[in-house]
RNA sequence: AGAUUGUAGUAUUGCUU
């Protein structure tokens, strides 16, 4: 049984969800039990490709399988409705549980807390909070920054502040992701002195992790190239590579966006070039956002030429280098170019809803309505949903 | 007994803002 539920997870995790799923039919037939440990963690598999329906119906599959889901089970569900947007079928979970003999915990609550949040649904986020802390449960640290990251997504830094004085008065300690959480909140607001200031107030803290002080760097060097501070993010993007390893290329692809943007495309080469010579691998973001910024720059040619080296170099083209070739040829006047990638990407069926926004964008522009149509008609062969 | 099972934070692509 486990070698079977190892094969159906590799299976689901490389694409093929069809088959991946279709052995546990094959194993109902030679009498084999799954176990939920199993069933868990490709209902997780699922959950994280963004498969909602197929997460959905594994669950109502399962009696079929003689299992009985467990907390988990839900949780994972819930967080996949919440990344669909279905709110409505989150909360339904939650407050079904008893149904099943289950009750929440602390993560099944912040689960639903966040799925508001990140959603943008604030006070229904506090009042899943409240509703918490009312079944006896002490919110703990991830609770209160889920909050102050929801807060400070919808660009009410008041309240995220608030949210942080209340955790400390309560004896919750802030860790690495409140900061993070309100570091972001500033510099989408574009006030980097503020965002500073967190920086600040986070370096002077006991106990907060090393690796929580880099990623939060990285936030702020993200923040300066957002705000065209330019110089100010270069300048840290030397400390912060001092300082933390891991974010060496978070920095890269941070900065290369930089350089493309303020049109200094030499500059970004130039960042590639010093990767190249360390023989390291590339990371396929820090190729994609030099690919883009070729297309941003109006040199359609340099990014297929681009395309090429790296080949050579044993990077592949992902979706997004795809997705990026189809926007920059369309953008660029070489339409026929971008259908030949196109093709191709469904021929690997590969094709997501920005594929197509891309291409109907384009045409729609260029007055083909007819062709718009088509395309838009076309999606739902692949089975994808417009949003 | 064992096993990669659920919750918060960075960088690249579309539309919207």
């Amino acid at each position: 049984a486990r070698e079977m539920m190892r094969r159906a997870q590799d299976l689901t995790k490389s694409g093929r969800i069809r088959q991946g799923l279709a052995v546990l039919d094959e194993m109902v037939q030679m009498g084999l039990q799954p176990s939920i440990y199993c069933i868990n963690i490709l209902l997780a598999t699922l959950t994280n490709l963004r498969k909602v329906e197929e997460a959905e119906a594994l669950l109502d599959r399962m009696p079929t399988l003689n299992i009985e889901p467990d907390l988990i089970t839900f949780t994972t569900l819930m967080k996949a409705y919440a990344l669909d947007g279905q709110l409505d079928k989150a909360s339904k979970l939650l407050a079904e549980l008893g149904l099943s003999g289950l009750k929440a915990d602390l993560t099944a609550w912040n689960t639903l807390v966040h799925a508001m949040a990140s959603n943008g649904m604030m006070n229904e986020a506090a009042s899943i909070f409240e509703k918490m802390r009312a079944s006896g449960l002490e919110p703990d640290v991830v609770s209160y920054s889920t909050l102050i990251g929801g807060w400070a997504r919808v660009g009410r830094m008041d309240m995220a502040l608030q949210v942080l004085a209340d955790m400390k008065e309560r004896g919750v300690e802030p860790n690495g992701v409140s900061y993070a959480n309100l570091l972001k909140g500033w510099c989408k607001k574009g006030d980097l002195e503020k965002a500073e200031g967190i920086m600040d107030e986070l370096k002077q803290r006991e106990g907060i992790e090393e690796e929580s002080i880099g990623y939060c760097y990285a936030i702020l060097v993200n923040g300066y190239v957002e705000s065209g501070n330019l110089e100010r993010a270069v300048e840290l993007f030397d400390e912060v590579l001092a300082r933390d390893a891991n974010q060496h290329d978070a920095m890269y692809s941070t900065i290369i966006k930089g350089f493309t943007r303020a049109k200094r495309m030499e500059e970004a080469q130039g960042l590639v070039d010093k990767l190249k010579a360390t023989g390291r691998p590339i990371n396929p973001w820090i190729f994609n956002t030099l690919l883009n910024g070729w297309f941003l720059n109006g040199q359609p040619d340099m990014a297929l030429e681009l395309v090429e080296t790296m080949k050579k170099e044993g990077v592949h083209p992902d979706q997004i280098t795809n997705n990026t070739l189809i926007k920059g040829l369309s953008m660029n006047q070489r339409m026929d170019d971008a259908l030949v990638f196109f093709e191709q990407m469904k021929a690997d069926k590969t094709v997501d809803v920005r594929t197509y926004t891309t291409l109907i964008t384009a045409y729609t522009k260029s007055g083909d309505t007819a062709r718009a149509q088509e395309l838009y008609a076309e999606m739902a062969q692949f089975g994808i949903k417009p949003d």
